[in-house]
DNA sequence: GTCTATACACCGATAGAC
DNA sequence: GTCTATCGGTGTATAGAC
C-alpha cells in the first residue's frame, strides 16, 4: 500500500521500521496540533530530533508520507471497529469507539487534503467503505435479533435501514466530536440522549 | 465584522468594494479547487488579474481575508436559510439548501483551517448556532402542527427533539455531500429515502 | 543508514514612488 | 489607489560524502 514502489531510482528506507513509525508519530502529532500547513519534512524532523534529509529517505514525496499515515490510521481504526463489532455489546462499543476515540481534528485535516492528493482520497474512500461495512453488518444483526421501532414519522411500520443508520450515526458522531473540540455543545444532549433511547431499545444492557 | 479596523498604520482599501469582493471570489475558487495550501496571496492575485501587493492593500494579514471570506459566506448561507425557513414548506426548503446548496470542500477547508485561526473558530462557531436556530425553530413549528411519530426504537411515545433532528439533518447532509464529491455514494438511498419519508410524515407536499 | 550542503521556488509582508 | 522592488524566511527535493 506505500508508494515506495513505485519509485524506483532513490535509495529508501524500510516501511513498517522504528525510524518510520517515529516519522508517522511526528507527523501525526503536527498535523493534530498545528494542521496540515505546518506538515512539512523539517517539521517532523525537528519534532523527532533527526534531520530533514532523512525523512525523504523513508518517504519518496510528503504526499506519500501523508498517505501512509492515513493508511496506518485507518487500519488501526478499523480494527478498533472489529473489536467493537465481537464485543457482547457491539452496538454500544461501536457508538463508543465513533463518539470517544475518533479525533476529529484529525479527519478535518485528512478531508481536506483528500481533495488535493487523488490517491488519498481512494484510501479514504475505502476507509468509508469498509467501516461502514462493519457497521451495518452489526446493526443487521442486533435488528434482526430485537423486534426494533419503526421509522421515525412514519405512520405503517417500514423498518429501519440498517446503511441509514449508520450512516447517521456516524455522521452525527463526527458533527458532535467536531463541534465540541471547536467550542460549541447547543443541542448536543437532546441528540446524545436520542441515540441512548435508540441503543436501549435495540441493544439492551 | 471586518478585521481591518484593528491594525492601525497601513493604509487600506474599503471592505465592500468591488475589488475587495473580487479577490474574495477568487480566494473562494481557489479554496474550492485547490486547498487552503494554495490560498495565496499570489494565487489571488493572479487568478483575477492584479499585482500581489494589492491583496494587502485590501486585508491587512492573508487570516483577516480567510475570515472575511468565511463572514461573507455564512451571511449568505444564513440569508438562504432564512428564505427557505419563510417558504410554504420550509423543511423541504432548508433540507434542499442543505444538501444541493453546499460546497463540502469549501466546509472541509474552512474547518481545517478553524483549527488554526482563532477567531475563524469563533466565527463558524457562530454561524452553527444560528444556522442551527433558524432550523429548530423551523422543525419546532413544523412538529407542533403535525402529530409526528415517536422517537425511532421507543416503546412509550417521547417525541422528536428539534434540536436532535436539527443536528442529525445537518450532519447527515454534510456527510452526503463530502462522499459525493469524493467519489463513493454506499448506502446513500437507503439515508435518503428515510428523509424523505420523515418530511413526507411531518410536511406533506 | 545517516549526514552536510545546497539548489531553487514560493511565501507573507513591507517601503516608498507615482 | 495602485505600482515596482525587495527582504527574510521556509518549503520540497536532490547530490553525493561517510
Amino acid at each position: 500500500m506505500s508508494a515506495i514502489a513505485e519509485r524506483s531510482d532513490r535509495r529508501m528506507g524500510p516501511p513498517g521500521s522504528d525510524n518510520w513509525h517515529a516519522m508517522l508519530d511526528g507527523a501525526e502529532a503536527v498535523l493534530r496540533e498545528e494542521g496540515h500547513a505546518a506538515l512539512t519534512s523539517r517539521r517532523i524532523a525537528e519534532r523527532i530530533g533527526v534531520k530533514q534529509r532523512l525523512v525523504y529517505y523513508y518517504f519518496a514525496t510528503m504526499d506519500d508520507l501523508i498517505i501512509d499515515l492515513f493508511h496506518r490510521m485507518s487500519v488501526r481504526e478499523l480494527e478498533r471497529l472489529r473489536t467493537a463489532a465481537g464485543s457482547s455489546l457491539p452496538l454500544r462499543e461501536i457508538w463508543d469507539v465513533c463518539i470517544n476515540t475518533t479525533d476529529a481534528r484529525l479527519i478535518s485535516q485528512f478531508m481536506a487534503l483528500a481533495g488535493r492528493i487523488e490517491a488519498l482520497g481512494k484510501e479514504v474512500i475505502h476507509f468509508i467503505e469498509e467501516s461502514r461495512a462493519i457497521q451495518v453488518a452489526a446493526l443487521a444483526e442486533a435488528m434482526q435479533r430485537t423486534p426494533h421501532g419503526k421509522a421515525p414519522g412514519t405512520g405503517p411500520g417500514a423498518g429501519l435501514d440498517p446503511a441509514a443508520v449508520a450512516i447517521i450515526a456516524t455522521s452525527v458522531a463526527l458533527t458532535l466530536t467536531r463541534e465540541r473540540q471547536l467550542g460549541t455543545q447547543s443541542g448536543h444532549e437532546a441528540v446524545l440522549s436520542m441515540f441512548e433511547r435508540f441503543l436501549a431499545s435495540i441493544e439492551p444492557a
